[in-house]
DNA sequence: TACTTTTTTGCAAATCTGTCGCAATTTGTA
DNA sequence: TACAAATTGCGACAGATTTGCAAAAAAGTA
């Protein structure tokens, strides 16, 4: 189903307006990396920083965006309802990141484990930090 | 091996003394659930918010402390070396942050994954949302 | 369409967070 | 104990996030 439709339905269903700043919003994190608030702002012009932050605010009370801690300060993206679900992958050495795509196997023991601790999931998200193929190599 | 032993190895490797704010930090980190640094500073009386500060970011950099995402605002907590590995698990309605343990095949699953792209991992987190026990109940 | 009601937004002010300089205090060492 | 180096508390600050409120935009209704 096209995000924007999504996107939409999700609003309405809420009772909240698709409007110009969200529409904004939105567009501005289809992009392929998680973006820094600072960076979603810029990416958003013409809308005013406190109106962006509520944006943000609606948005991950909606589900349609988390935050993700990568190093020092927090990103923004879309969930995976709105955008291909995957994990992070962080290079130790050399700071890139690659994305690992969804398993289904791994994400069904996450689930049974948490079904065990009596917590339903309603989303998640995997980071892992190591080396890159090509890091792996110059590290001996 | 006592965590506190590792801790003053940690520190006396890397030249750093055993102070009293960092032992406080320390001590306020080994409860239960990973704290928010409002919720560290209030543990840790008598001791500057700076200073607070200034020994996360030391514990950081000596992989002692880890930060994470858990919901709105990030927590900290010790690292595996210190403390038993685990997943976090946050509820979307009340908040609260409960931990999930280790869970083997899980992990190896993630290794696999990883190894099929090349990516050989050295540490890794796993943030779940959902709801909790009693707020799925109230939830419906 | 014209009018009313409800949501949203922009702006400015207020509040939090995290950082920095520096003098005073504490720790490590001989 | 005395000296040098490391660490802390305090006050001041820059940047991040939130809030109140009047204006603007969107939704609902006749």
């Amino acid at each position: 189903m096209d995000p924007f439709l999504k996107l939409q339905k999700s609003l309405r269903s809420t009772k909240h307006s698709l409007t110009t700043p969200r529409r904004a919003v939105f567009e501005a994190l289809r992009g392929q990396e998680p973006l820094t608030i600072h960076q979603l702002v810029a990416r958003c012009p013409n809308i005013d920083r406190a109106t962006v932050y509520r944006v943000v605010a609606l948005f991950e009370r909606l589900g349609i965006v988390q935050r993700l801690q990568t190093g020092w300060k927090y990103r923004l993206e879309l969930t995976g309802e709105f955008h291909e679900h995957h994990h992070h992958a962080t290079c130790l050495r050399c700071g890139s990141a690659i994305n690992l795509p969804e398993d289904a196997a791994l994400e069904a023991r996450l689930y049974a484990l948490a079904k065990r601790h009596h917590f339903r999931i309603e989303r998640h998200q995997i980071e892992v930090q190591g080396f890159c193929d090509s890091c792996s190599a110059v590290r001996t």
